[in-house]
DNA sequence: GCTTTAATTGAACAATGTTCAATTTATATC
DNA sequence: GATATAAATTGAACATTGTTCAATTAAAGC
């Protein structure tokens, strides 16, 4: 009944994580149940607490794996020309929660129960993502102090966390015909101080 | 076993939103289950199901109380001099949050399964939460016109949401110093064409 | 008082997260 | 190569969940 390294613990904690990555996917955070996922690695569920502390460890790693995915695409975005920078981040924002929904939904529908703390990689992986969208727009706000260019970051990243939330849930299409994706580049244009929400920075 | 009109059908469903109501702002969706409910109401969990389809529906009929309630608050901001109805207005949506914070993560946190779709009454509720906001603000945006007013509004209103969902989670303290409150403030007043966070339009 | 109708129950079912003694395999030791 | 040790894996068990529904009880109508 027992066996061993069929594959190496790292191995299998992998493997977990890919099941429950095609899990969230597909059904979101409904469907993720810890039996499913040692079904579909082919264990038996106690194998699982052997790889994480519960169901809530297996999710926040998860999501951990989702924001470096972000992370990149966002870096990716991040680089070129200063002017189109914001549209270009607003773009891959969306082109990546609307390619993946369910797993971005994620990211904010769990919620760990009363008491527990995030743990503590939580916060570098976030933070360098907010930093690196602070740094990208910098040249954009060079009349603002390092403060005052972050909160405006802080508060564009939360904004377009708000318009993808309610957009993901389908509460946003009850209230706006608008693409979310347009309302995220309106939100960024005035946040970087421009009046219309149709394009750069004018010269 | 079985008793009638201890209270009317119509009591006995406003009791069980009532309770579901006081468990949501204890402990969130996590504690709300039909058999606390029950409990708490001093019947058996089939009851339940005679007054809802399901706890879907009843946590969706407690949302709908909710917005009402938050509809009131905003309400009562909404009114007196335009010149200082937006800070008025984020401060009575923080009030709000930060008054009931898992009672209002009820909102966001929980969906429906897949394929259902909201009833049709919580559409009107929404809209009317947002055009009561739209009309408030409009002598503060006059150069606009109607679409682009109602665009700027719906993209405040999830900003302002955005802001909160990540203050309750705890997940905005882990990247900014700055209070959420002050983060809505820096985004209405920019959103409505303010160059600064720190107060009414200037004259 | 009897019948009909409606409300309420509680036992039952399937599914969930979680635990843990028992089991099996790999590795180390001689 | 046999034996002992350690580690990984299991699967049965438990408590709790949402949900269903035949049986039961009380009210309303006659």
């Amino acid at each position: 009944m027992a066996r061993r390294s069929d594959h190496a613990p790292e191995e299998l904690k992998r493997l977990a994580l890919e099941a429950a990555e095609v899990i969230a996917l597909e059904e979101g955070l409904r469907g993720l149940t810890v039996r499913r996922v040692a079904e579909r690695i082919g264990y038996a569920p106690g194998t699982i607490y052997n790889l994480f502390a519960n169901l809530d460890d297996l999710i926040v790693q998860l999501n951990g794996m989702t924001l470096d995915a972000l992370a990149v695409e966002l870096g990716a975005a991040a680089g070129g020309s200063p002017a189109t920078r914001p549209q270009r981040l607003v773009e891959a924002y969306f082109d990546f929660v609307e390619s993946r929904p369910r797993l971005w939904s994620l990211l904010f529908e769990h919620r760990l129960p009363e008491g527990a703390d995030l743990p503590d990689w939580y916060r570098p992986k976030l933070a360098a993502l907010i930093g690196l969208v602070a740094e990208a727009l910098e040249p954009l706000m060079p009349d603002r102090s390092a403060e005052a260019r972050y909160a405006a970051t802080v508060t564009m990243w939360a904004g377009l966390h708000g318009i993808s939330t309610l957009a993901v849930s389908a509460k946003l299409t009850l209230v706006a015909e608008t693409e979310p994706r347009q309302l995220g580049h309106l939100l960024v244009d005035r946040m970087l101080g421009n009046r219309d929400g149709t394009g750069p920075e004018p010269v």
